[in-house]
DNA sequence: TTGTAGGCGTTATCAG
DNA sequence: CTGATAACGCCTACAA
């Protein structure tokens, strides 16, 4: 059994009130009791029961952060900056992962409404989200990252996917692409809804007519890549491709590499996010290098600004971060 | 204010020790008055205070998670395979990062101790582990993964790091390559023991005299991995090259790239760690692909056993994963 | 077959 | 300045 604060109070003969208080520095003790209390604490080495403490507080200093995929190198920038902010705040994590699946998202949610943390952060799954107006009671603070739900308003964190594929866009075309292929993430997400209009913008612009068979979607992963790379190529007569993904970008590669398809000359290629082996690869990629780590930063300090005051019920608040396109030999 | 219990027990006119047992199945309760309550608890829209549940049954069903990096793809693999085992058992997680820091690595573990957790998974830092003696009252299990503590015996799930590198070192030696130095993480740490000792043993077999210049360690990070490989080829004479981790590796391979030095023709390389990427560099990585998925499942697995039955104090177990080389264009 | 009531370890509200 | 004591929401003897 772990000492309580009751076995603190009966050792140093005092209530477990000044105990309570010698702990938290919430009211004034004598330096004399103070110390024969801290002594205690200090023999006995009690730690406080922190689900005890979140049951009489309600306070759990833990959020939820619900991420579609902790395996993806983006996502997992953007833990570790919310990490960061979150200790530097005293709060803890809790961490799942909806597997991009709106069923577990919404099992996870219910999960999270047991009063087990101060407020959430999620990056929402492809699908409908206007079910957190029921589920979600105002009981704590919600923080969207990534993307933007369908169906739900709330603050959030996201990149400026318009125009950095627009600039993206913008690059190949003035490369004299004509045929530019989009391999994309789940269909009418934000982020992809956003990239297709940075697209269309681009094209628009610089006079081209936008082939739609040339915007494809899949699911951010390697094979969706793959696949969405071959068909681009042999049926669509691409000469240049823009990936939404470093995973699907890998995809890309693989299959370029595959048929010999010479890059830049033969095809040209973009990828978001930039990562250290996105240099090594044959040339190295251009990548759209996404602040992963400073959105989640961002996603962090707004919730817990959030936590704090939660009076703020005005209009969501949208924080958009720009994403910086590093040229290298792939276009 | 969210709804309790109690409101559930007025608004259906049954006691509170009724309505938990409906929602238990921990006692019989008449149709009807099951029926009742069902209704409510729809209604009412209830959901268990899971802080007061484990309050007062001294579970969570939460295990802590404490990793060294968790932008590592390594680890990241790891987290992953706990994650589905937790999930398929109800359990949750709760994630922290040491930073390969050993204050830190203690401070989360105070954090830990304060019945937050039902069990802990930790690959523990660089540093002496006997604090745990003290610090953990065998309050709850632990499973230690990827390394062996130093001072400290407990069940632990690793990879058979002395096989690999010796494989992979006979791999360099009967290409001829007399020189084959070790780019690896932290010193003294099991892993990088075990894979000098892999390194070493390989060695010693083929007749060939170990100069101790070759062996450098470093933090696991790109720019060790960059300074060490500079280092082991200006002066070493390297021909061959083992990173420990595929961070390092791709250090290695930006610096061979930016001197120009032709893989595996001038130097071989051989890295820990498959990912897609290794794929689509040029030449393809050789690499030593470690479990790292499985190595989460069984590591969630065991502690999720020793949660169930704690009665087990045998001696410690210990779980070696094996992993296998996989052939591609750089050596 | 169901209800009453005590307690898990804290914090907060009273008194004193 | 400090001490009792009542909650927080739930589970579970024990009673009825």
């Amino acid at each position: 059994m772990a000492v309580t604060i009751k076995d603190i109070a009966k050792a140093a003969g005092v209530s477990t009130a000044t105990v309570s208080h010698v702990i938290n520095g919430t009211r004034f003790v004598s330096e004399e009791i103070k110390k024969k209390v801290n002594e205690v604490l200090q023999e006995k080495n009690y730690h406080p029961n922190l689900l005890a403490r979140s049951l009489r507080s309600q306070k759990s200093k833990t959020i939820g952060l619900l991420l579609p995929d902790i395996s993806s190198f983006y996502f997992t920038g953007v833990a570790e900056g919310i990490e960061k902010v979150l200790r530097k705040n005293g709060y803890h994590m809790l961490l799942s992962n909806s597997h991009d699946d709106i069923e577990i998202e919404k099992e996870m949610i219910n999960v999270f409404n047991s009063q087990l943390i101060d407020g959430l952060i999620m990056a929402p799954v492809y699908g409908n989200h206007s079910y957190l107006q029921q589920t979600l009671n105002g009981q704590y603070p919600l923080v969207f990252i990534d993307r933007k739900p369908k169906g739900y308003n709330g603050d959030c964190v996201v990149l400026e996917n318009i125009k950095s594929t627009y600039d993206a866009t913008c690059i190949l075309i003035d490369k004299g692409h004509k045929r530019i292929g989009l391999v994309l993430g789940f269909p009418s997400i934000s982020t992809t809804e956003d990239r297709i209009a940075g697209y269309r913008q681009a094209c628009h612009e610089r006079g081209i007519a936008v082939d739609e068979s040339l915007i494809k979607t899949g699911d951010f992963k390697y094979d969706s890549g793959f696949s969405i790379t071959k068909e681009l190529i042999e049926n669509g007569q691409a000469t240049a491709l823009f990936c939404a993904s470093d995973t699907m970008a890998i995809g890309a590669l693989s299959y370029l590499r595959e048929k010999g398809i010479k890059i830049p000359e033969q095809v040209a290629i973009i990828s978001s996010n930039d990562f250290k082996w996105t240099q090594i690869t044959n040339p190295p990629l251009t990548v759209v290098s996404q602040p992963s780590q400073e959105l989640g930063e961002k996603a962090a300090e707004l919730l817990i600004l959030n936590i704090k005051h939660p009076g703020n019920k005005k209009k969501p608040k949208e924080i958009r971060l720009v994403s910086t396109i590093v040229l290298r030999g792939s276009c």
